[in-house]
RNA sequence: GGCCUUAUGGUCAAGAGGUUAAGACGCCGCCCUCUCAAGGCGGAAUCACGAGUUCGAUUCUCGUUAAGGCUACCA
């Protein structure tokens, strides 16, 4: 067959060449090394955690090589297209401080970069060239079959094509056709799908170097999977190898899922005869589901697998990114051990290690890794973290913090910025629940507002009317603690742990029973922060006002 | 059905042909302490199974099993 004259009848309307691409867009003057990576979502949904794992990978590792981090957007999939999605992507990547170099900002914005467009569905003159070049050195056909519209007809043939075949046929009829044939299907305005005139040998193999997987044998490819579908729009394998050839891409990052169809890919960089760029593999995220099967994180079941969830719940920026960064190198842990205050961005990050199998996402570690930031926080990074939160997601409770700025800082400075800080908040909507007794957001009145179960009522009567005469203000920790001592010792109650454990039956009970007492009066809490500070924050008046209010529970 | 991938405690995992098989989260205990958190100390808990290679295998090979994925004109 002539194929010049096959894809002039396909394609009469393109006349440029792909060297004019390849010209056009040339080679990036990026210091050596530089590696050029991108995120390339689909508009389809919200950013997924998953993306954000694998942006963490190229903003990382762009960053250390000095190369560029650019955002395509991929925008191929008509039918299921989200309105915002870009932009809402776009912004995550910021917001968790991955922007982006170069690229696609959001809908309507004005793109960064000499390498655009970078939205998909705006290169469709692009895709066609290459198309064209394809068909004319015999490496692409036209196929005119009916295709399956949904989900379901699809999967049903498939199943039949395996009870009947035994296999699924991977060589298109189409393949077969004869220039009369496609010429009379062109006449007749017969829509095409355009697809790979597939050369593989299933029976060989080549190796492969895959940055987390390493050395691997891979079959060749064998399926005649398609370039552009008949909508004039390709999907993802055809778009990715003109995009990332003309965008100079030199690391793919992808999820594992992509593996078994690396080979096609490969192809048809082969096909074109461009050098494909190195990839990584990456595992994907799952979690225990509700019948301890793992599973992969599902946008539609888990709230955690949209990023927005953890600013929703209020996890600061660098908790979500330590996570992940714990995640994926494990050796982070070490080096954060050791370099406790330096940015996660000074690790050294390294794509190769990267582990293989798929993690589950765990919430205690999140907590864990988040409680270890925000301990680092000072009390003016907290303030400012904490109202910007509430401001969107609490406003109620952000009007409280902020009714009194100083007030509010000296609460969550309780133990903060000293050698060993409390490591109570993971995450911003923690500190309602954690310190409301101090802005008013507990009822003294209500006596299911106290933690009494256990408490005998009469003896925490007891220590805290006795108590009202006891305080002041004024006293330093050593002597308000030595006060409460002496009156502890002459209510009944020990001061000393070991008499105490000795013999308990001695005493009333201990002087951490008064203390007890004395935090359930004034927060309604049996645990809480430091005593002492908690009182001098909340001043006199309050406290002796709380301790009033519990002598009228009954 | 075929193909691909993975398999170290509950979770994240380091690890190497010979190790008392790191470390972290979680859990338990003790210490400290006004409680909690933190901190200190300690504990329980792991190499999926079966062959083969080897003096020796958790590590290499092959099977089995399990889990996940792909097999779309979705990405």
């Amino acid at each position: 067959m002539d194929y010049k004259k096959l894809a002039e009848l396909l394609y009469p309307d393109v006349d440029k060449t792909i060297d004019y691409y390849l010209k056009k867009y040339p080679k990036r003057n990026l210091p050596n090394k530089a590696e050029v990576m991108r995120i390339a979502p689909s508009p389809t949904g919200y950013l997924h955690t998953g993306h954000a794992y694998s942006a963490f990978i190229s903003r990382a590792t762009t960053r250390k090589t000095n190369g560029v981090f650019y955002f395509r957007l991929e925008d191929t999939d008509q039918k299921r297209l989200i309105d915002n999605a870009g932009t809402i992507a776009y912004d995550m990547l910021c917001y968790y401080d991955m922007k982006p170099d170069e690229g696609y900002t959001g809908d309507n914005k004005p793109q960064i970069g000499e390498y655009g467009n970078y939205i998909q569905s705006k290169r469709l003159d692009i895709y066609k060239c290459f198309a064209k070049h394809l068909v004319s050195i015999g490496r692409a056909f036209p196929c005119f079959c009916e295709k399956s519209e949904n989900k379901e007809d699809i999967l049903n043939k498939r199943q039949e094509q395996i009870e009947n075949t035994g296999t699924i046929i991977d060589k298109d009829v189409c393949r077969n056709l004869t220039y009369e044939q496609i010429e009379q299907n062109i006449k007749d305005k017969k829509p095409f799908a355009l697809k790979l005139l597939s050369c593989g040998d299933i029976n060989k193999t080549f190796k492969f170097h895959d940055l987390i997987k390493g050395n691997r044998e891979i079959r060749q490819n064998t399926k005649d999977i398609v370039l552009v579908k008949s909508n004039g729009i390709p999907p993802y394998s055809f778009a990715h190898v003109v995009d990332d050839t003309l965008m100079g891409t030199t690391i793919v990052v992808r999820g594992e899922e992509w593996f078994p169809s690396l080979a096609s890919h490969l192809e048809i960089f082969n096909a074109f005869g461009f050098k494909p760029p190195k990839y990584a593999h990456t595992p994907v995220i799952c979690k225990l589901d509700e019948n301890s099967n793992k599973r992969k994180l599902s946008k539609r079941k888990d709230p955690e697998a949209d990023v927005r969830y953890f600013i929703e719940q209020g996890y600061p920026v660098v908790s979500v990114m330590e996570y992940l960064l714990n995640l994926l190198n494990s050796d982070f842990e070490l080096w954060r051990k050791n370099n406790a205050f330096t940015s996660y961005k000074d690790f050294d990050f390294k794509i190769e290690k990267i582990g293989s199998n798929n993690p589950m996402f765990d919430f205690n570690k999140l907590n864990d890794v988040s409680k270890n930031c925000i301990s680092k926080f000072n009390k003016d990074e907290v303030y400012q973290q904490l109202t910007t939160w509430a401001k969107v997601y609490d406003n109620d409770f952000y009007n409280i913090l902020t009714k009194d700025e100083d007030y509010t800082k000296l609460v969550l400075n309780i133990d903060r910025e000293n050698s060993k800080p409390r490591k109570d908040i993971a995450k911003w909507s923690d500190v309602k629940n954690l310190y409301g007794y101090m802005f008013n957001l507990f009822n003294p009145n209500s006596k299911s507002d106290y933690q009494l179960d256990g408490v005998d009522l009469q003896k925490l009567k007891e220590v805290c009317s006795c108590y009202i005469n006891v305080y002041n203000e004024n006293d330093d920790k050593q002597t308000w603690f030595n006060n409460i001592k002496d009156m502890a010792n002459s209510l009944g109650y020990a001061t000393d742990n070991k008499l105490y454990k000795e013999n308990p039956q001695n005493f009333k009970g201990n002087v951490s029973d008064v203390c007890m007492f004395l935090r359930i009066a004034i927060t309604g809490l049996k645990d809480s922060p430091d005593l002492y500070s908690i009182c001098s924050i909340l001043k006199k008046e309050k406290v002796v006002e709380m301790l009033n209010k519990i002598s009228l529970i009954k």
